[in-house]
RNA sequence: GGGCGGUUAGCUCAGUUGGUAGAGCGUCUGCUUUACACGCAGGAUGUCGGCGGUUCGAGCCCGUCACCGCCCACCA
């Protein structure tokens, strides 16, 4: 016996095993192999990370997808994985040290990297778990990590291959510096803010006159690394100082006022301090007239005056540069407060007004961020770039929703080299080492060996790399654990001229890695049968935050190293915010945990909430409520099952939905498969939220609100064969429903599938059985129930307004044969459902009756007694009024000539039936008012 | 500054080639109708952001304005 609720507690786990069990997820099943093949790669979560709203709509969605297509036959693999997630995971082992006293410094490089690993080992699986909860149909027997022995195999080989191609190299300009996590950072992960702060006006000295030049700025500080100040060549009134020096104050540098396109006039004081080391602007003018960099700060951004050589070389000592040395070691912040009330003494100051300007912040870490200039690794993205435009402009990836095109176009139509290395232990360490460089050959002495510009090899191991240096050096060569270990080896007097190079330090973007996942995790860079088979793969489902970050870039490898698109289809799903619409987020406290809503109302109902609002380009803004209703939904399902099964109704082997005698049954056969096509139609089309509509008006509104209620008298009659094939329809098309709902509500269908296995048990699990088909229609069992059920719901109607609750006989007025016998046919149904107590024929309207219209046919019910007359005219004067304005929106239609003679035939032909029915309708409501008034 | 999206019933949102506006929730009325009160039956609610245009006809197409949101760029 079904019990009398669904415990999707207790059912969930169970059924997950059995899947699991049954091997049914599993890619390349055998009697699959001449299926076609569908493969979604997961967007691998953080390892260590725990399942968050976002998670459950994308996995929600790749899920429908990935049962859809398994049911319709594929050999189906959901590549599932996990992200080593670099600098987020990094941070939260090294907080996790922070509360132990310890830190990853203490520890060391190796040390910590094995801390690290305990973590993953921990709590690596907590997400996987997760992704379980929800019902994730991913083959768990490939789960792969981004930093397990093949995916980091393909790293180095991707790595070693573009720096071959000259497509990655190493390059000194500034980057985006984070001083909080002291490593570089992509553009991507840069977040603008918005900032209050003040725009301060400094007067320079003009070398040997008594004028200034005033500059604006907002960071004051960066002023000790100013090398010229800019003015635009056409400035009217400043531009006779170009040529001439300035006196950098507290520094006394001599710095020239150049003529640069830069300087806006209309900004500022119109001229501006020029800090090539720390303003990624000023940089590029720096490069136009030739000027030094001078660095201020250390990795930390402290002011570092006294290790650089540069600041020191172009500053002349002074009693003045003395005192600003012993600013050294402040912090930014308070070398700005230093620095202006410092200028303020000295009257240097112009004035000060209050901006908002924006700030360049990391997105991790939240610190403000400092250009900087450092060493770092890049990719040629430009270059990379060009392919994966070309692949969506000619349609070979799709974006679904294609507005997504243009942003994806725009973005890499301006792409910058992306910086790839990173100052942090977890990740890929980058495959380069570094050595001495040979200078040339020099005589007797043989070759000199320079340390300050070291040679780079590169090289998917270690071994291979000491054979490339072996080659190099002309000797055998030793790998030192750093770079500053080679130098001390090499200036060391004991070192009796061996050989040392030693590893770059610094490992990969996590994104470096992740841009390979679709073929990675197939096994590149072997060709397995995997990769054939699966790659290109069909569709990516992903929120658009990550398109840059991530689809780009796959877009970029996969192109380049599989010479095909990584995947067909894009679907670029919305995110999910809370019910006011705010982003959710742990600092809001508005974050809605998907597990709760999963342990209170089980992980279907949350997934049919989350596929029924997944409207394309649009957000989900989420509520409790809406979850709530489609628990109900499951509820309302199984209750549909219970009563199948009060009513013996069992699958029938032979049974042929097409082969049905009864109306009831045709007519629920051609209303399911018009359900089966739409419901196909909007999972192709990845129209989830139009098939999780349909599904939930055919389940409740066709199926359990009048199927199970026309199919009641004859299970409950006594007309066995005609009650034998109802209960084969309706199991049968239980079953449809069960198949079509699966996708979306994985768990409810399939221990229902089980639970209605009467005779024998399935010969599958639902989970690997049939996707339905459509059949064709039955266009008279349509209309008849059509008119059955409006006849009823008129009724229902007239009670509900005139407030009559006694059972009322019905008299069908001057009705032709046909639809007598229609209504006869149906008069234990129409006298149950509508209460009514008997069914007459009559060919003059009874006295004292209320009238009501049902498809053209005029319909009495006699309430002489009960009737409120009042009411009635009432009633009849509102039906009055819509029939009218009907007829009058006809009528201003059809006396418009254009209408009529540039309308399509067929559109105006229904306008003058709409015109006719209307004009009836009045008609009948006319005398019906007139009765009314003759028996007042 | 560049780009994208949104504005439809009290709330959240559908509305796919232009042909008389829909759902869920909420709300109101009436129901111990043996599958289901996580239910059943019935009702109410909209100048589809404003203006202009195209069209016989516009929520839908075009233009424009307003407001809301997002992305990219920008430390004078």
């Amino acid at each position: 016996m079904i019990e009398n609720r669904y415990q999707p507690a207790a059912v969930e786990g169970r059924i997950y095993e059995e899947w699991e069990r049954a091997g049914a997820f599993r890619a390349g099943r055998p009697e699959r192999a001449a299926a076609q093949p569908y493969c979604i790669v997961i967007p691998p979560p953080n390892v260590t990370g725990s399942l968050h709203m976002g998670h459950a709509l994308n996995n929600t969605l790749q899920d429908i997808l990935c049962r859809f297509e398994r049911m319709r036959g594929k050999d189906v693999l959901w590549q599932p994985g996990t992200d080593h997630a670099g600098i987020a995971t990094q941070a939260v082992v090294e907080r996790q040290l922070m509360e132990r006293q310890e830190s990853s410094r203490s520890l060391g490089r190796e040390a910590f990297i094995k801390r690290v690993w305990e973590w993953k080992a921990e709590s690596g699986g907590t997400i996987i778990g997760q992704l379980k909860r929800l019902g994730a149909s991913c083959d768990w027997s490939r789960e792969r990590f981004t930093m397990d022995d093949g995916l980091s195999r393909a790293v180095l080989k991707v790595f070693v291959a573009l720096y071959r191609e000259g497509l990655i190299y190493k390059d000194k300009r500034l980057v985006n510096w984070d001083p909080k996590l002291k490593t570089a950072i992509s553009d991507l992960e840069v977040q603008q803010v918005e900032t209050r702060g003040n725009l301060w006006y400094i007067k320079y000295p003009i070398e040997g006159s008594d004028e200034f030049i005033v500059v604006a700025t907002t960071r004051p500080e960066t002023m000790l690394g100013d090398v010229a100040v800019a003015v635009h060549p056409q400035n009217e009134r400043l531009k006779h100082l170009i040529g001439k020096h300035a006196i950098l104050p507290l520094v006394g540098r001599r710095i020239p006022i150049i003529g640069d396109d830069y300087a806006d006039p209309e900004k500022g004081s119109g001229a501006v301090k020029i800090t090539p080391a720390h303003d990624f602007n000023d940089f590029e003018v720096g490069r136009r007239h030739s000027l030094a960099l001078i660095n201020i700060f250390d990795r930390e951004a402290h002011l570092d005056l006294i290790h650089n050589q540069e600041f020191r070389l172009h500053a002349p000592a002074s009693a003045e540069l003395a005192a600003t040395l012993k600013m050294n070691g402040l912090s930014r912040e308070a070398a700005r407060k230093e620095i202006v009330s410092r200028l303020e003494a000295q009257a240097l100051i112009e004035k000060v007004e209050p901006t908002t300007h924006v700030v360049p912040h990391g997105d991790r870490s939240g610190a403000v961020l400092e250009p900087f200039l450092t060493d770092q690794w890049y990719v040629d993205a430009k270059t990379l770039a060009q392919p994966a435009i070309a692949a969506v402009r000619d349609g070979r990836t799709k974006f679904i929703p294609q507005q997504w095109d243009a942003t994806f176009f725009n973005w890499l139509e301006n792409i910058q080299p992306w910086c790839i290395s990173r100052q942090i232990w977890w990740g890929h360490q980058i495959p380069a080492w570094y050595g001495p460089s040979k200078l040339p050959y020099l005589g007797d002495q043989g070759h000199t060996l320079d340390l300050d510009e070291p040679h780079i090899f590169v090289g998917e191991t270690e071994c291979e790399v000491l054979k490339q240096a072996k080659e190099y050096y002309g000797k055998d060569v030793k790998v030192a654990p750093s770079w500053s270990a080679v130098v001390s080896a090499h200036m060391s007097d004991t070192n009796l001229g061996a050989i040392y190079i030693a590893r770059d330090e610094d490992v990969l973007d996590t994104w470096f890695s992740s841009a390979l996942w679709p073929f990675s995790t197939l096994g590149w860079p072997d060709e397995t049968a995997d990769l054939k088979r699966f790659y290109p793969t069909s569709t990516l489902v992903t929120g658009f935050d990550i398109i840059f970050f991530w689809v780009a870039r796959m877009m970029m490898m996969g192109l380049h190293f599989m010479k095909q698109v990584p995947f067909h289809d894009v679907y670029i799903h919305a995110l999910v915010r809370d019910a006011t619409g705010a982003k959710m987020s742990k600092s809001k406290g508005n974050v809605i945990d998907p597990l709760e809503l999963i342990d209170k109302y089980g992980a279907d109902a949350l997934r049919f909430t989350l596929a029924a609002m997944a409207a394309q380009g649009r957000d989900i803004k989420l509520s409790e409520q809406r979850v709530e209703g489609y628990r109900n939904f499951a509820t309302k399902l199984w209750n549909a099952a219970r009563f199948a099964e009060m009513n013996e109704c069992r699958q029938a082997a032979a049974f042929n939905p097409h082969r049905v005698n009864e109306t009831i049954n045709k007519w629920i056969v051609d209303e399911l498969s018009r359900t089966v096509a739409e419901v196909t139609k909007g999972l192709e089309e990845y129209r989830f939220n139009e098939s999780a509509g349909d599904l939930y008006r055919f389940v409740w509104n066709v199926f359990c609100d009048w199927y199970l209620e026309l199919a009641k008298p004859v299970l409950q009659g006594n007309e066995e064969s005609a009650k034998r094939e109802t209960q084969s329809t309706l199991a049968w098309t239980l079953d449809q429903i069960l198949k079509l709902l699966h996708p979306f509500m994985p768990f409810i269908t399939e221990e229902l599938w089980s639970q209605t296995a009467y005779d024998a048990p399935r010969s599958t699990l639902l989970a690997l059985a049939e996707w339905p088909r459509s059949g064709a229609g039955s266009p008279d069992a349509s209309a008849e129930i059509g008119w059955v059920i409006d006849l009823i719901a008129a009724i229902r109607s007239v009670r509900a307004e005139m407030n009559v609750n006694v059972p009322l006989p019905l008299v069908m007025v001057r009705v032709g044969d046909h639809v007598w016998e229609r209504a006869q046919r149906w008069s234990e149904f129409i006298m149950r459902m509508a209460r009514v107590s008997g069914l007459t024929r009559n060919p003059i309207f009874p006295p004292g009756a209320v009238q009501l219209v049902v498809r053209g046919e005029v319909i009495a019910l006699p309430l002489a007694g009960v009737i409120d007359l009042a009411a009635e005219r009432a009633r009849l004067t509102k039906e009055m009024a819509k029939a009218d304005a009907d007829v009058a929106r006809v009528d201003a239609k059809l006396g418009n000539p254009n209408f009529v003679a540039r309308a399509p035939e067929e559109v105006v032909e229904e306008e003058k039936e709409k015109r006719e029915e209307a004009l009836a309708r009045k008609a009948k409501i006319a005398e019906a008012l007139s009765r009314i008034a003759s028996n007042l």
